[in-house]
DNA sequence: AGCACGCCGACT
DNA sequence: GTCGGCGTGCTC
């Protein structure tokens, strides 16, 4: 075989091409990383492929790597998703890599370090004038240590060993990674040993889904099950969803595995990011816990990936490359040739449907674990009942006498700020936002501070609440409806000096900020008052009571998947109070206490609700049972976006493909656009890929039509309407 | 996506 | 007379 003189480039542009460039004496193996002129820029992509022929009039590369960065499993992997998304493998690759390396940073040193005197040092050490130069170089005196030891345990560390390298007294050495002790855990329930069994049953490939009750103890599954793949000298990856990865886990996690354990979620730092990549690359890195991105990872020895909280929405990416974690880590787990395990109390559809298949081995956790009950639910009928701040009489006697007995409670609303919308009492007007929605029909403004701000939860825009009416000048404007912001008021009024914490976007823009609050409330008694963000994560084993309150407006959305999110939802929150030392008590507020959503779920739980739910959706053909797209395009002038998606829909005429649109989007006008979407949709997968490959081409993305609007194709929408 | 080129309005 | 608006086209 002749050497290739030309190197095929993806590159981080939403073109679907590679681009060529002319090989040079340093050999850039298909995966690595080159620097080239792309136009008037200069980019960094990766090598996917080598060619022949006339090199003579094409640009020459920078070699970044020498060794490919991307190979192996992962390299046909990301081609796979690349085809799957109908992204352009530039984009799915650059989308792959930590920052630090799509910009072409060197790959990071991961070998551990530790810092000792030398012999000047040992010497000088008694010279030295008090400070932090003088305090580290006692604390090395007796003995080497370790560097990531020393950067927690004192202030100013790394100038200081900076400073005492620079004067010749200490210096770093590569150490290798020390043993972390291992604590046992808890023994084994039958149905707990059975989940492990069946992980463990072949380490070749094979999905589980563990579906367990909140407290059922998956967790000690998981710990099993990774220990097992660690003593067979493999690493285990372990998604979870972005509310998920919390220190305790992380903590729980470190004290039983008996390794380093990585973390990857987006609080980190660009280049500790690129560190935690690099240390998997090289197999030091045996255990990684992350969020979405981490299903990127690269996994030479890899023996095992875990989905926690498999249903999580924070799974799917909803720009850019819009790619589904559980579903990409499944089609790594397959070509990885290993076990993967999804996890949840409240399995997604498409999970159990593939369970019912055949495709994944059903597993049962229906025991919580230890003395743990199950909560007690009730349904609240609000009908014709007065409602101060949206909580019922009942409620706020429930959550008093939780208080009293010196137990915590919580309330659920999944509405954040004072109040969804401010409304005129005297001509109806109410304030919409200036740049989302129809001028038919506006995007209401939140209503925040009390009622002095309003602000746009689509666009963020944020203005002042006016005193009077726009329109007829009165001056009865009024907050409608109920959020967070307003139940915290209303608790506060009602139990002046009881703790009371609010949890929402709002309140806790910080990732680690929740963590840290509800650590600093503890268990004392006291009220949280909150949106879906309190739904899982940090333990609260003081919490007795759970209020849910206006849930009725998931009861009647037009998305196909509102029951389920909503019936997912109220299973989690519930687990919240089941997690207690005392049996915990749920109430749900409703106007509609007999809707068959919440009848089913209370009386025959997420399973009974979960197959009623599929059998809608075969007799609808909706997902699982079909399979969709979902066009999106936007644009200044509405015409624009609907000559694309006009443009788009004759593309994909075809037999087996049912075209809906272009309609407008849910949010019609976001930021100054106006938005029109197509739904794509086939009873069979390769029907529908088959056409979006046909119509999603060079000439598409070259288009006038194409050329004035902004679009995107996501496959597996989650959001249709 | 950037970035340049190119042809029409209000400003020193 | 110029600065700058965003339409159009290209990137190996």
């Amino acid at each position: 075989m002749p050497s290739a003189t030309r190197l095929q480039v993806a590159l981080p542009v939403p073109v679907p091409r590679l681009f060529d460039y002319r090989a040079g004496a340093i050999a850039a193996p298909v995966g690595s990383r080159v620097r080239v002129a792309f136009g008037t820029r200069t980019l960094v992509g990766v090598v996917a492929a080598h060619g022949v022929g006339d090199s003579e009039a094409l640009k020459p590369v920078e070699v970044l790597d020498t060794a490919p960065l991307l190979a192996g499993e992962l390299l046909d992997s990301l081609r796979w998703l690349a085809r799957y998304t109908h992204a352009p493998l530039g984009e799915v690759l650059a989308t792959a890599l930590p920052t630090v390396l799509r910009h072409g940073g060197p790959l990071p040193e991961t070998a551990g370090h530790a810092w000792r005197l030398t012999e000047a040092g040992h010497t000088a050490l008694a010279g030295l004038r008090p400070g932090r130069p003088r305090t580290l170089a006692q604390a090395l005196s007796s003995a080497t240590r370790d560097e990531d030891w020393l950067l927690d345990s004192f202030d100013g560390a790394r100038a200081a060993l900076r400073g005492l390298a620079g004067r010749g007294l200490a210096e770093r050495v590569a150490v290798a990674p020390a043993a972390v002790p291992a604590a046992g855990g808890p023994p084994l329930s039958a149905a707990q040993r059975h989940a492990v069994d069946a992980i463990a049953a072949t380490p070749g490939f094979h999905a589980v889904l563990l579906d367990g009750v909140t407290g059922s103890g998956k967790t000690e599954v998981y710990l099993h099950a990774i220990a097992d793949c660690l003593a067979r000298g493999r690493q285990a990856l372990v998604l979870v969803p972005e509310i998920g990865l919390t220190p305790q886990l992380l903590a729980r996690f470190r004290a039983r595995l008996g390794v380093a354990v990585h973390a990857l979620h987006s609080g980190l730092s660009d280049g500790a990011r690129a560190r935690t990549w690099a240390a998997c690359l090289r197999g030091d890195a045996r255990v990684v816990v992350g969020t979405r991105s981490a299903v990127f990872l690269p996994l030479p020895e890899a023996g095992l990936v875990v989905v926690d909280e498999e249903h999580d929405g924070s799974y799917k990416q909803q720009d850019g490359v819009r790619y589904h974690a559980r579903d990409f880590a499944l089609v790594r787990a397959k070509a990885l040739d290993v076990p993967v395990v999804l996890g949840s109390a409240t399995p997604s559809l498409e999970s159990l449907h593939n369970a019912q298949r055949g495709r994944s081995t059903h597993v049962h956790l229906r025991e919580r674990a230890g003395d743990a009950r199950p909560p007690t639910v009730r349904v609240v009928d609000v009908r014709k009942r007065g409602l101060d701040a949206g909580l019922s009489g009942e409620l706020v006697d429930a959550i008093g006498a939780t208080l009293a007995a010196g137990g915590q409670a919580l309330v659920f609303r999944n509405r954040r700020g004072y109040a969804p919308v401010l409304q005129c009492h005297d001509c109806g007007w109410s304030a919409q936002c200036a740049r989302c929605g129809t001028p038919a029909r506006g995007t209401a403004m939140t209503v925040h501070a009390r009622g002095r701000r309003l602000q746009c939860h689509h666009c963020g825009l944020r203005r002042a609440a006016p005193d009077a009416c726009p329109d007829c000048g009165g001056l009865a404007l009024q907050p409608q409806g109920v959020g967070t912001e307003r139940i915290e008021d209303a608790l506060r009024a009602r139990f002046p000096d009881v703790p009371l914490l609010r949890i929402d976007r709002g309140s806790t823009a910080r990732r680690d900020a929740l963590a840290t609050q509800l650590s600093e409330f503890g268990d004392r008694p006291g009220i949280l008052v909150g949106t879906q963000m309190l739904a899982k994560g940090h333990d609260l084993p003081n919490l007795r009571l759970v209020g849910v309150v206006g849930i009725d407006e998931g009861l009647f959305s037009a998305d196909f998947r509102a029951p389920e999110k909503l019936a997912q939802l109220l299973i989690q929150v519930a687990g919240r109070a089941g997690r207690a030392r005392h049996a915990g008590t749920v109430l749900l507020q409703t106007h509609h206490p007999g809707h068959p959503l919440l009848a089913t779920l209370l009386h025959g739980g997420y399973a009974a609700f979960a197959q009623a739910e599929l059998l809608q959706r075969a007799d609808a053909g909706l997902p699982p049972f079909a399979h969709f797209a979902l066009a999106r395009a936007e644009a200044r002038q509405l015409e624009h976006a609907r000559a694309f998606l006009d443009a788009l829909r004759e593309r994909l005429k075809a037999p087996g493909i049912d075209l809906h649109g272009p309609l407008p989007a849910p949010m019609p006008r976001r930021a100054g656009y106006q938005r029109l979407q197509l739904v794509v949709a086939a009873g069979e997968r390769p029907v529908l890929h088959a056409a979006l490959d046909a119509a999603i081409d060079d000439a598409l993305y070259a288009s006038p039509e194409a050329r004035r609007v902004r679009w995107s194709v996501d496959v597996d929408p989650v959001d249709l309407y």
